[in-house]
DNA sequence: TGAACTCAGAGTATTTTACTCGGAGTTTGG
DNA sequence: CCAAACTCCGAGTAAAATACTCTGAGTTCA
């Protein structure tokens, strides 16, 4: 019951992105540093984000990634199955479809049921409100 | 993002335990036979949910398992917690405080919630709501 | 041209999960 | 009272997933 470090570092370094959204792009150099993520590491991770669509790279001297939407509109559901697949609690539910165990299996329902609130709720908060739950989560420890 | 075998295979052998609720006790042999769950595994399984007290065991000959509390009295949370421990998305909330990596974690507020979210979720259905669940999923099946 | 970047794919180390084994203790039917 | 049918307990192993690394190549720009 468990997201990866993939999805954890992913989404620490897009917040960086979303800070600078409309900005520079930033290296994974900088984003490793910031963030103390292993740069290979994050190398393959921000190349992820990249295939699915959430950021684009550019090459070179002074390049970087950039978001690709508005944090707004980049759900936590599309981050976390971008890195680490689709969300499916139980092995079971995975090539989805029927039980492999037992025909008339007991359980099923619930998972599946637990399974989509799950993917909703991921699907309801946005890489904007990340940034904003940040900014109230300092206000309070600053006061 | 999964929930182990070990809370599926739990759950399903928990079923039929609140099947048999106030009835005679089974055996590992009878619940491995009936999930198709290896004997050995089970027995594993089935010691922690007794140690948890979820389940009580009579030993000796015609001995086996019974359900100590009534199904509906049994969450889905508890069994989750007693097979795969203390529900943490993240590893970084585990040993719960502070994040070990960043001082200002720009991500534990969101991950904080979503597990809060899914862990009352997971404590508001019980294993008698499974049960019920089953039904009206046989019903649908049949019909 | 070379420094600062990303790209792509294969490879390795570590951890977690899934499961096994062996021996000992308990209860009950014959 | 003994043997069969159970659970108990601790240690151990196999397999799979996760968390990373390495290398060499391509791109951009000052």
């Amino acid at each position: 019951m468990k997201v990866t470090r993939k999805s954890d570092y992913g989404l620490r370094a897009l917040c960086t992105l979303a800070r600078q959204y409309n900005r520079e792009p930033v290296s994974i150099g900088q984003l490793s540093a910031e963030h103390k993520i292993p740069e290979p590491f994050l190398e393959k991770i921000m190349q992820e984000l990249r295939e699915h669509g959430l950021v684009e790279a550019t090459h070179g001297r002074g390049g970087g990634y950039l978001l690709k939407k508005r944090p707004s509109h980049i759900s936590l559901r599309e981050i976390v199955k971008a890195l680490d697949g689709p969300i499916a609690l139980v092995t079971c539910l995975d090539p989805a479809l029927k039980c492999a165990i037992e025909a008339d299996c007991p359980t099923s329902s619930v998972w599946e049921i637990i399974n989509q609130k799950l993917d909703e709720y991921l699907a309801s908060l946005t890489l904007g409100d990340v940034m904003t739950m940040q900014q109230t989560e300092r206000v309070k420890v600053s006061s």
